[in-house]
DNA sequence: CTCACTGCAAAGGTTTTGCAGTGGG
DNA sequence: CCCACTGCAAAACCTTTGCAGTGAG
């Protein structure tokens, strides 16, 4: 994801360029890693030296609610971002607290299937996502 | 699960039984909808009407570390609880902020088989969760 | 009796808010 | 130009911590 790419996400959906605004959703693309507010300012300190925090969690809030990212909660509680909008679950670190994205069209459509024939009542089925636990090798 | 059951099942981890604790795990069975600390405060205030929320606070992180209960997260930043420590998973609402469990024997056979056969690179399987994202008819 | 537990209050950390000033469209 | 956005600082909020006093085993 280019910084043009960067620019044409945010516009798309109506809002204003700002300098601010493409730095935060560069650092979540680069970062990679489900970064938490603070992991983003460390990250944008250079480009962007006078950036408050309150403007990074007004920005992110605004994302978030355009759908260009999502939020992730962990047992942890702080708040993490992720960039990825389309279909994927996540690897959990039980020991540490990394998290790692995780894509498997099998997985999805053997679920797929399951939810369209089960019927849950009083409840209206959007989708799912799977948290897969676990503990990394490199941890 | 009666007065009698919780104090059985705070003995059995070798926890002093205390009415504090007593109080707030049986609010999270009566509650029975993931409460959050202060859910739990609410609900106690009769029989407790001293007890102190740094008390809450330490008393649950000890229940949790015992896999009494265990901790929910949702993307409201506020911790949850959840008193059922069988496998299952939650029908999360993504207007209000409602949470339901949800049991299905054939989701997790499913999945199990699924992960049995599947291998992730450099990840240990542990176990995993489905989010069931949707609305419920009541909200 | 003794040590783990509680109550209280203060501190810590994250996120939100209000407002004046700025800059993108 | 104008209104949305930013920077700053204070406040709100949830959770943790330290310590003296208490009570369960």
């Amino acid at each position: 994801m280019n910084i043009d790419q960067i620019r044409e996400k945010i516009a798309s959906k109506g809002l204003k360029i700002t300098p601010q605004r493409v730095a935060i959703l560069e650092a979540i693309y680069n970062l990679n890693n489900h970064p938490t507010a603070e992991n983003i300012a460390d990250y944008i300190k250079i480009s962007q030296p006078n950036i408050a925090i309150g403007t990074i969690y007004k920005v992110l809030e605004i994302l978030v609610k355009n759908k260009i990212i999502k939020k992730v909660t962990t047992e942890a509680d702080k708040m993490r971002y992720d960039g990825i909008t389309e279909h994927h679950h996540h690897l959990y670190c039980i020991e540490c607290d990394l998290i790692e994205d995780y894509f498997d069209e099998e997985l999805n459509q053997i679920l797929e299937q399951y939810f369209a024939k089960k019927k849950i009542n009083g409840f209206h089925f959007k989708n799912f996502v799977v948290q897969i636990n676990g503990t990394f090798d490199k941890c």
